[in-house]
DNA sequence: AGCACGCCGACT
DNA sequence: GTCGGCGTGCTC
């Protein structure tokens, strides 16, 4: 890894440079000092032979030992390899050959006999630009991951593999075939293939200059043999079909911009004029336009001759989505998830190749290297899928931040609900708050109805539908409007709550909701591990029904059904939407109008624009509230209001019934009155007071291994590592754990977690990047860690 | 990850 | 005495 084997042994090349970019949110200090300390190591004495000039190649590797080692680059090679490209390269006492990035060349004064040579390069030009090397090895150090691996994430399989081409020889006429008096001297067939080689002036192929000839190849290769013909190899595009299709824009209508829009842009494009580095928060309800507005900030840095990246989040990559930008330009190119490699491929290399004029895709989009990139925007930057959950753990909002600082671009963060991070970020004065706070065509937010669980009476026997729920419904379907309920995600932190009071027993020291343990009559804290019988009775009220349990899509679609039986019901969930498309059919159903009631968890709250939902059901606010998460209140905030904006989209208007046993939480408040923020403001006393994000930074370990006691004693190493190294550092870091996280056992391996806070994260990271340098996996236990920097779930 | 080194037990 | 177990450390 990069920043886990600095390179002390080298001291005379220069150490990898590591981006100097500060993330949005409070000040940090300069790490400077502590950094060049790194490297400020004494050569050992073999270094110290007699020096000469030469050029060497820092490559790093995608498995362990991930480098950065130097190779000699031998004469036969210089001025074929830059950075950027990977290179083939000896390793180990066997001098293996094996693939590494080469993210830097340098010419300096070299121990040249103690440096093995490049074999060989296995690119011909760089896959990755100077500035996406930059963004490669912030994203290294940042994210403690091996800087090897992070090009793997940056650079698609499909583009290394060179999926959908083929290597292939081409033949130009050499200078003997200039010569009219030899070429006239040649048999006939061999004279006419010279004479259609020059004039076709352009490299083709064996078979393509038989054809043109009206030969075969035996001539052509009498004349490589005699020397009238070069040959080169170059790897080109074989794939056949279509790759991407030109939709017909002839009949697309402008809207006409609002004037909160209006000025929102205007706003934007002085962004765009300046040439600089800004962040922007286009803070606008749902309905208010922000792809309009994006639309047209893109068409402006279109005009200046510059590209732009739009991220979405996966589940609104929808065909819509992908046509509203298609509709209004040129050369659009859609990266999702289904796509296959060679696809990937093709338009990646249309990306690179500058044609293209706007990306759009989801979280690997920032990665798209558009050589004159000149905005990019994030949508719905909220979103929690743009963390990535597997290395390198990413954040696409941070990335993107760093990516606009490289490139010296606007960055706009929109959402209808901004993260805390980033309405941090706006009162700081790292980022420029835009507001749109009117929905387009004067349309009203729809009315939220709060239903306390706790009255009896509005429970109906024991099942999940209230009493006024029940009603609204009924009265929706009789005026042929269609519904949607939302139901939180499947039960599995079983949180205690009294419902009667609705109170929550929580951790005394983290605040988060104590969840009951099955095995035994515990509940416990998943940050710290505070442990405590489970209570039998409520200790507010002393009301002795404490329920444990949460509660399943599954069954609520029995209810449903059972309740409403002439609707007709689709449930979509992570289960039933397991296969590519199911999604797009259940909804093309329903805009139809054939289904009536869409029954589903998070995924149906984002982004769907039905004219005719008329209610909008939300059967259980409080689970995600008591979710053991510091972020549940904000998780519940996105998710009422997120989900409340599908309704009142059309002329009809349109109402929200949310369910809950606390009613007078901040978060349900404020989502049923649309104020985001009353809620931001609310929230952001509660982050201060336990120093958790935005107020602070959090990282996380998490330890998984086949036999629980000797993965807990790993992680109480780890634990006993971390308190070494913050207390030689000095750091302010808090460290809690280990504990049991919320999924405890996880195919059939347990885990563990740590949790770190510390109110920058440059310490955090340095304390954690200290501990674990020396520290590896327990191989013959089976036992394995992973460094999660700004977690965004606990899970 | 792979490969050497090295330090203890069972064999020709 | 040596062959071989796998714990530890290094790979430019």
């Amino acid at each position: 890894m990069l920043s886990h084997s600095p390179d002390a042994q080298h001291p005379t090349l220069h150490p990898l440079p590591i981006v100097d970019i500060m993330p949005p949110g409070p000040h940090q200090p300069e790490d400077g000092d502590r950094q060049a300390e790194l490297f400020d190591t004494q050569p050992p004495p073999w270094e110290l032979a007699a020096e000469s000039d030469c050029e060497a190649a820092a490559v790093v590797f995608s498995e362990a030992p991930f480098g950065p080692f130097h190779y000699k680059i031998p004469t036969e090679l210089l001025g074929l390899i830059e950075p950027g490209m990977r290179l083939r390269v000896p390793l180990g006492k066997g001098n293996r050959s094996v693939q590494g990035w080469c993210v830097g060349v340098e010419t300096s004064s070299l121990p040249a006999r103690s440096l093995k040579d490049v074999l060989e390069p296995c690119d011909e030009s760089p896959l990755c630009d100077p500035r996406l090397i930059k963004l490669v090895l912030w994203m290294s150090h940042y994210y403690q991951a091996p800087a090897g691996q992070v090009f793997d994430a940056l650079i698609p399989a499909g583009v290394r593999a060179g999926a959908g081409t083929r290597q292939q020889v081409f033949l130009t006429p050499s200078p003997r075939a200039l010569d009219d008096e030899q070429v006239d001297a040649l048999p006939s067939k061999q004279k006419s293939a010279v004479r259609h080689l020059l004039a076709a002036a352009k490299p083709l192929t064996a078979a393509q200059l038989a054809t043109l000839a009206e030969c075969t190849e035996a001539p052509i290769r009498q004349l490589r043999k005699k020397g009238f013909l070069s040959a080169e190899t170059r790897r080109v595009l074989t794939a056949t079909g279509p790759l991407h299709s030109v939709r017909d824009r002839s009949a697309v209508q402008i809207p006409e911009l609002t004037e909160p829009q209006a000025a929102a842009l205007s706003q934007i494009s002085t962004a765009i004029e300046s040439g600089k580095q800004q962040t922007l928060v286009l803070h606008g309800v749902t309905g208010s336009g922000k792809t309009e507005v994006y639309i047209r900030a893109i068409e402006a840095v279109v005009r200046m001759g510059k590209q732009a990246i739009v991220l979405v989040p996966e589940i609104s990559l929808t065909p819509q989505t992908r046509h509203r930008f298609q509709d209004r330009f040129d050369d659009v190119a859609v990266l999702h998830s289904q796509m296959s490699a060679v696809e990937r491929h093709y338009h990646w290399q249309r990306i690179r190749s500058g044609q293209v004029q706007v990306v759009v895709g989801a979280r690997s989009a920032i990665f798209a290297p558009l050589p004159r990139l000149g905005l990019i925007v994030l949508d719905e930057e909220h979103d929690a899928s743009f963390k990535q959950d597997s290395v390198p753990r990413y954040h696409a909002r941070r990335v993107a931040y760093v990516r606009s600082q490289i490139e010296n671009i606007p960055l706009i963060l929109g959402s209808a609900t901004p993260s805390l991070e980033t309405w941090h970020a706006t009162s700081t004065g790292h980022a420029t708050l835009i507001q749109l706070n009117q929905r387009i065509a004067g349309r009203p937010m729809p009315h939220v109805q709060l239903v306390d669980l706790r009255t009896p009476g509005e429970r109906s026997g024991g099942g999940a539908i209230s009493r006024p729920l029940q009603n609204a419904v009924r009265e929706t379907l009789k005026e042929d409007g269609q519904v949607i309920l939302l139901l939180n995600r499947r039960g599995f932190a079983t949180t205690i709550q009294c419902p009667s009071c609705g109170h929550v027993v929580a951790c005394p020291e983290c605040d988060m909701p104590l969840t009951h343990h099955r095995d035994g009559g515990k509940a416990v804290c998943h940050y710290c591990d505070y442990q405590i019988p489970t209570p039998p009775w409520c200790p507010i009220c002393k009301f002795d029904g404490i329920r444990y349990s949460g509660l399943g899509t599954q069954r609520l679609e029995v209810e449903v059904k059972a309740r409403f039986p002439d609707a007709k019901v689709a449930r979509m969930d992570s289960d039933t939407m397991r296969r590519p498309g199911s999604h797009e059919r259940v909804l093309e159903t329903f805009r139809s109008g054939e289904l009536q009631i869409l029954l589903g968890t998070q995924m149906i709250a984002k982004g769907l624009d039905f004219p005719n939902v008329l209610l909008v059901g939300v059967i259980n606010a409080d689970s995600a509230l008591h979710f053991p998460d510091f972020r549940a209140a904000e998780r519940t905030f996105q998710l009422v209001t997120q989900v409340a904006g599908r309704t009142g989209r059309g002329n009809r208007g349109g109402r929200v019934i949310v369910q809950t046993f606390t009613p007078e939480h901040p978060a349900i408040q404020a989502a049923s009155q649309h104020d985001y923020l009353q809620f931001a403001e609310k929230e952001m006393l509660q982050r201060r007071k336990y120093a958790y994000p935005p107020l602070g930074s959090v990282a996380r370990i998490i330890i998984r291994g086949p036999v629980e006691e000797t993965t807990e004693a790993f992680a109480d190493t780890i634990v006993e590592r971390l308190e070494l190294s913050r207390d030689k550092l000095s750091a302010e870091v808090r460290i809690l754990g280990p504990a049991p996280p919320p999924i405890a056992k996880l195919r059939g391996k347990y885990r563990f977690h740590i949790l770190l806070q510390a109110a920058d994260s440059t310490s955090l990271g340095e304390t954690i990047r200290q501990a674990v340098a020396t520290l590896k996996p327990v191989a013959k236990d089976d036992i394995q860690f992973v460094i999660d920097i700004d977690p965004i779930d606990m899970l």
